[in-house]
Parts: C-alpha cells; sequence; structure tokens
RNA sequence: GGGCCUGUGGCUUAGCCUGGACAUAGCGCCGGGCUUCUAACCCGGAUGCCGGGGGUUCAAAUCCCCCCAGGCCCGCCA
C-alpha cells in the first residue's frame, strides 16, 4: 500500500510536470512525502522554483487519482500528506497476525553465518556475526523466502590439529563444571604456548593435518570428537541468544566426498593457474596482487579449496547464496568470488561487519584475550534479574527469572544489531550491562504496555478512523514496517530494523503519555484501542524480526 | 608501501549508496512530570565549522579529489 502511494505520486509528477524523475524525498515533519521537481525545472522553464512548484501543485490537485492526498507548495517544495483512508488500509492490515509478512517468494536462499573455528567458545566479536546473520534470516522468513540456515564447521583446520595435539600431549582432563567449548580453548590455549616454546611441535601438527586429510581412521575420529564437543558447547550459547540453524555442514565433508579434488582439477585447467610446488591462482586481473593458494606443496589443500567447493554446492543447491563474514575475510571473500566467477559457478553475496575489540586491542582465542558469549549472557541474566526484583517484588522467582532471560537476550541482541555494521566496535561492560538506555528492554516495555492496556480493554468494536495528530502519526509509523523489512532484505542491513523498531516504541510512548485510551469513551476509545492492537502487533512482529521475545509483562 | 572500512555535540549513534526544507536518537548535564492505561517512561533546555582542505551543484553530512587519524587485510592460517 504505502509503496503504491510512492508510485502514485511519481507517476503523477512525471506526467504533470514532463519531469524524467520525481526526485521524490521523505518529507519528514512536514509531509509523508515532498518532491524537489521545482528545484530541477527551474533552469529549463526559466521561472522561479516557488512558481513552479505553485503551478504543479494547481495541476496536480485536479487530479482524480490524488483525490485522498493533501498536495500543497511550501516554497519550492511539493508535500504530499496522505488522507484517512490511506491511515484506515494501514490500521486494518497491521491488526492482523503476521503483519509485515511480504509475498512469498520461489527463490531458493542459503544463508551461512557465525562458523566460527571450533577452538574456543563463542566471544562477543562472534556473536556480532551470530545476531547479523540470525537477523537477517528472521527477516527473509519475514520476506517471504524459503531459506535454508547453515553453519560451516571448520574442522580440519590448523587450529584443530592443535587442539587434537594438545588433547594427546598436554594434561586435558575437564574440569568439574567446566563447559566443552571452555575446556578446548583451554587445551588450545596451552598447546598454543608449547608451541612458542618448542618449534618441532609444529612438525607435528603438520603431520596431523596430513594424516586428516588422507582420511586415517583414527586420527579422523579424534579431530571429530573434539570438534563435536566444542560445538556442543557453541549450540548451547546459540541456543541462549535464540540463535537457529538449520543445518551444520562439515568441511572434510568435501574432501571425504571428492568434491574438494574435483574442483582443484577444474582449477588446473584454467589460464590462471600455476604449477610449482603449489598450486595457485593469479587473479591480478581482478587486481588482487597476491597468490591465490588452493594447495600446499605437500599435496594438502587449504581453506580456500575446500571453502569453493562448499560454495559451489551451495550455489547448485540454492538460487541465493549469502554469507556473514567478519571485515578480516574481505580479501578472501573477494578472491573467492572472482574464483567462483572464473569457474561459471553461482557468485555468493557477502555481509561483511567489521570488528568487535575490547578496549587493551582486538580478541585473541590463542591468547586467551576474549570476553565470552556466555559470560556476558550470566552477568546480563543476573543484572537483570536484579532489576525485575527491585520493579516488580511480588512476582515469584522463576517469573522474575524468564523475564530477566528475555530481557538479557533483548539488551545483547539490540545492541549489537542497531549498530551498522561497517562500524567497528569497541566491547564495553558499562555500556553491554545497561538495559536502560536507548536498548532491546525499552521496545520490550512499549510493547509490554500496550499489552496491558489490551487486557484491561476487555471487547471493543475495531474502529479505522483515526483523528487526532498523535493517532495518525503513530498509524503512519505503523505502515513503515513491511517496507522496513523490505529494505533489511534488499540491503543486508538488520540495523535498519533495529532503528525502527526503536523509532515505533518512541512514537507510541509519546502517543501513550498524551493520549487517554481506557479512560477515552465510545468512538473513541475503540479507535484507540484499535491503533495499540496495531502497535502491540507491530512491535511484537519486529521484536520477533530482531530474534527477541515479545513479552507480554515486565 | 598497497587495498578495504570508519571519523557526526563530552561519550555512543541514525542519516551517506539514491544530494534538497531548522542533522536522528540515546547517555551525561540543567529544569519539569507518578492519588491518572506499567516512570525500563514522558515533556522542555543547553551543547554540532557533520575529521581538515579543495572541487562539482541553484543546493553537499551525503558526490569527486587531496590530506590527517583509527580499525581490518595483504600466509603453503582459517
Amino acid at each position: 500500500m504505502p509503496h503504491d502511494m510512492f508510485t502514485l505520486i511519481e507517476t503523477a509528477i512525471k506526467e504533470t510536470s514532463g519531469a524524467a524523475d520525481a526526485l521524490l524525498v521523505p518529507g519528514g515533519e512536514h509531509a509523508d512525502l515532498a518532491s524537489t521537481v521545482a528545484f530541477s525545472l527551474a533552469k529549463q522553464k526559466r521561472q522561479a522554483p516557488v512558481k513552479i512548484a505553485q503551478d504543479l501543485v494547481a495541476d496536480l490537485q485536479k487530479r482524480p487519482d490524488l483525490a485522498g492526498i493533501a498536495i500543497e507548495a511550501k516554497g519550492p517544495y511539493i508535500n504530499f500528506i496522505f488522507g484517512n483512508a490511506y491511515v484506515s488500509e494501514v490500521l486494518k492490515a497491521a491488526v492482523r497476525p503476521g503483519y509485515g509478512n511480504l509475498e512469498k517468494k520461489t527463490t531458493r536462499v542459503v544463508l551461512e553465518h557465525t562458523s566460527a573455528n571450533p577452538n574456543g567458545p563463542l566471544h562477543v566479536g562472534h556473536i556480532r556475526n551470530s545476531i547479523i546473520g540470525d537477523t537477517l534470516a528472521r527477516a527473509f522468513r519475514k520476506a517471504g523466502y524459503p531459506l535454508e540456515v547453515q553453519y560451516y564447521v571448520n574442522d580440519m583446520g590448523r587450529q584443530i590439529a592443535i587442539v587434537v595435539w594438545g588433547f594427546d600431549n598436554l594434561d586435558s582432563t575437564q574440569q568439574p563444571g567446566e563447559k566443552e567449548d571452555a575446556h578446548i580453548a583451554r587445551i588450545y590455549i596451552a598447546a598454543n604456548r608449547e608451541i612458542e616454546k618448542d618449534e618441532g611441535i609444529t612438525q607435528q601438527v603438520n603431520v596431523l593435518m596430513q594424516l586428516v586429510e588422507n582420511g586415517d581412521p583414527a586420527v579422523v575420529r579424534k579431530f571429530r570428537k573434539e570438534v563435536s564437543r566444542c560445538l556442543d558447547g557453541f549450540k548451547v550459547t546459540l541456543k541462549d541468544l535464540n540463535v537457529v540453524h538449520d543445518r551444520f555442514v562439515w568441511e572434510s565433508d568435501f574432501i571425504r566426498n571428492g568434491n574438494t579434488e574435483r574442483i582443484i582439477n577444474k582449477l588446473k585447467r584454467m589460464p590462471q593457474a600455476h604449477e610449482d610446488e603449489t598450486l595457485y591462482l593469479d587473479l591480478s586481473e581482478f587486481g588482487f596482487e597476491n597468490k591465490y593458494v588452493i594447495r600446499r606443496s605437500d599435496g594438502t589443500s587449504v581453506y580456500a579449496a575446500r571453502d569453493l567447493a562448499f560454495h559451489a554446492w551451495k550455489g547448485a543447491n540454492f538460487d541465493r547464496v549469502i554469507d556473514v563474514l567478519g571485515a578480516d575475510h574481505k580479501l578472501i571473500g573477494a578472491q573467492l568470488q572472482s574464483t567462483m566467477k572464473l569457474l561459471g559457478e553461482k557468485v555468493p553475496e557477502i555481509v561483511h561487519f567489521e570488528f568487535v575489540s575490547l578496549p587493551e586491542g582486538s580478541m585473541s582465542t590463542r591468547a586467551g584475550k576474549f570476553v565470552s558469549a556466555d559470560d556476558l549472557i550470566t552477568e546480563i541474566r543476573k543484572r537483570a534479574f536484579d532489576e525485575v526484583t527491585t520493579r516488580r517484588p511480588e512476582l515469584d522467582v522463576e517469573s522474575r527469572k524468564a523475564i530477566a532471560a528475555s530481557v538479557g537476550l533483548a539488551a545483547i541482541r539490540y545492541d549489537i544489531v542497531k549498530v551498522s555494521p561497517e562500524k567497528s566496535t569497541v566491547f564495553d561492560w558499562k555500556e553491554a550491562l545497561d538495559f536502560e538506555r536507548q536498548s532491546g528492554p525499552y521496545i520490550q516495555y512499549a510493547h509490554a504496555r500496550a499489552c496491558s492496556i489490551m487486557e484491561k480493554a476487555g471487547a471493543f468494536t475495531e474502529c479505522y478512523d483515526l483523528e487526532s495528530e498523535q493517532e495518525i502519526a503513530l498509524a503512519k509509523e505503523i505502515a513503515k514496517f513491511p517496507q522496513v523489512i523490505e529494505r533489511v532484505v534488499v540491503e543486508l542491513r538488520p540495523h535498519i530494523l533495529a532503528t525502527y523498531a526503536r523509532e515505533l516504541a518512541d512514537t507510541f510512548n509519546t502517543f501513550y503519555h498524551f493520549e487517554p485510551v481506557l479512560k477515552s469513551e465510545g468512538k473513541i476509545r475503540d479507535r484507540r484501542l484499535t491503533l495499540v492492537k496495531a502497535v502491540q502487533n507491530t512491535l511484537k512482529e519486529s521484536l520477533e524480526t530482531l530474534g527477541i521475545d515479545a513479552i507480554r509483562s515486565m
């Protein structure tokens, strides 16, 4: 509906003015839409923009197709203000379950995110990937796409070989209560310390890597065992974060099933291929200076080779391939895309996000310098529980715990998703634990308020004719939701939804303080209750798309 | 050295791709508001040469060029 309004007005301006571009811009506080076309016509018409705007408005007002829209010239600007019919339509759609769902699509999408190396727990950098990825996934589903979300398990890397070496050669007993992934990190860190002291160990690690690539059963089993244990730990963390994967795809499978070898053979025959001790590609035609190594001199494949096989497989099974990767993968991501193009395979779309660092510098699993997601979750739940206890002392412990878990989740997810992905951030405990600011809980609170009104209201007759300025402003904010979902999946930028949800909560809170709902009577009460129902529904849909619980009470 | 990203009030941040009307919000600061639908809230106020300098344009936070600062990358690691 709103999109139709855009097209409708755009066409009308083009037809009336003869301009090639209607130059429609957001009207801000002045209007729902505005056109700056008068500026661009000034030179050609040899008239002042203000005069052109006035003349155009007079013509536009005569058009029957724009009947429900108030059109006025404000200086050189032409303002369009949508009328009651529009607002009623919005409201009717917004009270229905699933508001914001877009038309069903047939394009099958595969989205890969998180895919952290299984050599230690997920930390606050990894979960930026998880939360961006999971929010995108939810937005894609809401936008009507059939979607599969994958986690790519890097189970053959040097890191895992180092973990396995550590379990074989160091005291590796699990401590009581120690989570699997934390245990693996401890051994990984210890093993790296040993490697620093004794270079001979690197040779032993290399041997492990060769054995696993050649399918030595005992070594393969060891790799699988430790990687699985680490993954078990990840799954607990991801569940706590409400992050869902449909499938875990193991890197080593692409060695075992011959896909990697097949793609290497194909690459070998390409004009860009060079073979000395190693096999590498010369991608200088794409502006890459360095060699893109595919196979080591000892005959083992590198990550890039398996990654090519993985992406070829995804491309064969899905129509769109999307990866969420950290900014450190920008170069190899671009090389992967170029190589896929050369191979004639489907080119993956890559969403990059910049780094999360600690005040003291970059995070490093190897050096043990990181804040784990589990620690963050534990701390934030504690904080949230204290907060709920202060505000709602009458609730029993279990209810308070449940609210605290939801509030904690909201705080973490919102805090991470609200920032544009291209911005690097510094993790700060004080900020992360503060949910009284511009935050997920703030939006949850607005939703809970709306729920509370609905519960107390009882039965009422839905009424879609709004009147006051606040009511209409709120309905027009609600109207934006479907386009927001559309923008998120087109631009692959989930923070747009975070910003929107906050703005909707702002608008509702303002309405809440100026327009009494339950205390009003008759038709006014009905239309305000209808509006509150629409807000509640839109906030709920927004929160759920953000992976945040739309709790009814807090 | 080269490439990519970022630089917006004291701090955090939206807007930048697709140039337009007094630059978005939060925190902090100052001043108000709970016998009234949940004050995790709301209202008002102060604080901005939108990193710096050039250019394009009727119009630049937004586009182009140069410079400065920070992050990331440039491996037979992943």
